[in-house]
DNA sequence: ACCTCCCTGGCC
DNA sequence: GGCCAGGGAGGT
């Protein structure tokens, strides 16, 4: 599943050969792709002639800003995913999206479920939308325990479900919520605003650390729906996880069986021996 | 602040 | 054949 460090490992393989490039052609499989545009026929017609000046992400947000300021963005949805390919490369089953550049390299957005969008945004329209939404990213921006204290504060909601909106802090998503409150030790159901400093301390820091370990080995891919890098790979974080995916299985620290339960429609998963 | 819906492939 | 996965929007 695309979580922050699969969209930024995307980012990074496509920034490479694509920054710097002009559009040439886009091409939309199906529509239900363009749904965030408020008139479909702008995507297209925004994007076509102008050259790719960067990649950037915010939280699971990707965005490729081209000159004239206009506003690129992809969200790859729960099975969305990009492939650079050559025009006379054969497309694969759902490839809903592609967009060609000068230089020659496509852009394809594979996308079975179709959750993922694209969308052409002008800076106001940009601030509209839900990426003018966003908390502070999860990777590059996170906030300091004392400021995630000040942004749970109040809260009732528990902690789970709170760091999956992404209004608070973005980027982090079903599977690396369930890691971090792992690592940190801390109860799925606590309310938000109940941790104490040392448990903030200790949830930053796993944030920070389940972020970086999901980056470093190439993202998680799970079995019924392969998260795939722009190379094909397949993520090797899965083997790692300690919590998600992991019903029955005994914890990797206490060797409780690990539950699952469901808060806010999300299968949730953890120890009750080592999570308070 | 909560629940429902969207969509498809894979699995039971 | 039916259920489940899940990010985010929309509705109540």
């Amino acid at each position: 599943m695309p979580e922050l460090p699969e969209v930024e490992a995307t980012r990074r393989a496509i920034a490479g050969e694509l920054t710097g490039n002009r559009v040439s052609l886009v091409e939309v499989g199906r529509d239900r792709m363009l749904r965030r545009q408020e008139r479909p026929g702008d995507f297209a017609e925004r994007l076509s002639g102008r050259r790719i000046e960067r990649w950037r992400r915010h939280g699971k947000f990707l965005i490729a800003d081209l000159e004239g300021d206009v506003a690129w963005v992809t969200h790859l949805g729960m099975s969305g995913r990009v492939q650079l390919a050559g025009p006379a490369e054969a497309r694969v089953a759902h490839t809903n999206v592609v967009v060609a550049t000068e230089g020659g390299t496509e852009f394809r957005l594979v996308d079975p479920r179709t959750f993922g969008f694209v969308a052409a945004y002008l800076p106001d329209e940009l601030a509209a939308s839900p990426v003018g939404r966003l908390g502070p990213d999860a990777l590059d921006a996170l906030p300091s325990a004392r400021q995630l204290g000040v942004l749970l504060r109040g809260r009732s909601v528990p902690i789970k479900p709170a760091l999956l909106d992404q209004r608070i802090v973005s980027g982090i998503g079903n599977i690396y919520a369930d890691e971090a409150l792992s690592r940190a030790a801390i109860s799925p159901h606590r309310p938000a605003g109940s941790l104490e400093t040392a448990e903030l301390s200790r949830l930053r820091r796993s944030i920070a650390d389940t972020l970086q370990m999901g980056l470093r080995w190439g993202g998680t891919s799970l079995d019924d729906l392969a998260y795939l890098l722009p190379d094909g790979a397949t993520g090797d974080y899965t083997r790692r996880l300690r919590a998600y995916g992991r019903e029955g299985k005994p914890c990797r620290r206490c060797g409780l069986p690990i539950r699952r339960d469901v808060l806010r429609q999300r299968s949730t998963f953890w120890c009750e021996g080592c999570q308070r």
